[in-house]
DNA sequence: ACCCCTGTTCGGCG
DNA sequence: CCGCCGAACAGGGG
């Protein structure tokens, strides 16, 4: 599922745990979603402290223990994070549990496309930093839009918005979103683009950001009913401005809807 | 059985 | 050297 919106969501899933200390671990080290993660260390350092709080920025989290220690989860494709019970035992891809008394927060990643890192010492882990603006942030504007399609301006401007580097959290389904939303045709080259449709693509990103994380992120609650996302993988989805059937290609390596009506 | 998939990385190739 | 593109990763669902 995870795109910014969602990850956000997926976040705020350990929120009951806040405050409260890991008293035991479970995780199998040769799981691929360790890669590259000295899972000895994260075992030894974790367990007897305490979360204290966590961040989302873009598709990736960040929480905060006592002691010094950060845990970095990237959701991949079909990772998530939730809640269990004091009792619960683990299922084939529960990859992580962090027992608390009152709880456990689990890691689940059928795919294992995500990634769970560690990091103990005072400051933030190299990994987190990161000088990409949020979509949502004064940072993100035109100048920064503008020179990032430049730099990729023989790329389809659909893979250039799957690019986290520039557009941070945006996922196959909000960049069709965010295209559908400008009016721009998704296989169009980057450098293409006129002034006008780059101005319609910031404002875009930025509402289709905001609005997510109002309803997405917030509570999971449902996306505004004209949004394409709606019609984009049904068989024979509509445009939700007049109804003109979605055409389908792959661009970017992605499946890709698009209204060959509004969209130019 | 076969095809699809809301992500990222890597190697080939132009 | 740069950068685009398809394959690979791995499993579940239609």
């Amino acid at each position: 599922m995870p795109e910014l919106a969602e990850v956000e969501w997926y976040r705020k899933q350990w929120n009951p745990g806040l405050g409260d200390h890991i008293v035991d671990l479970s995780l199998h080290a040769r799981n691929r979603v360790f890669r590259g993660t000295n899972t000895r260390a994260l075992k030894e350092n974790l367990i007897g402290e305490k979360l204290l709080r966590s961040r989302a920025r873009g598709k990736q989290t960040l929480f905060n223990f006592s002691g010094d220690n950060w845990l970095g989860i990237h959701f991949g494709m079909t990772g998530k994070i939730r809640v269990e019970s004091a009792n619960f035992r683990p299922d084939k891809h529960d990859h992580l549990v962090l027992q608390q008394r009152e709880r456990a927060l689990v890691f689940t990643d059928s795919r294992q496309f995500g990634r769970v890192r560690f990091h103990h010492a005072a400051d933030e882990p190299d990994w987190w930093k990161s000088d990409v603006p949020e979509i949502i942030s004064r940072e993100f504007d035109q100048k920064f839009v503008d020179q990032f399609l430049d730099r990729h301006r023989k790329a389809p401007i659909k893979a250039v918005l799957l690019l986290q580097n520039g557009f941070s959290g945006i996922g196959n389904w909000m960049a069709d979103e965010v295209l559908w939303r400008a009016k721009i045709l998704p296989p169009r080259r980057a450098e293409k683009l006129r002034h006008r449709e780059r101005a319609a693509l910031l404002r875009a990103a930025k509402f289709v950001a905001k609005k997510s994380l109002e309803t997405l992120g917030r509570d999971y609650s449902d996306l505004p009913r004209l949004w394409l996302i709606h019609q984009r993988w049904k068989r024979s989805g509509i445009c939700p401005r007049h109804r003109t059937p979605l055409r389908r290609a792959t661009i970017g390596g992605r499946t890709t809807a698009w209204c060959p009506r509004c969209q130019r």
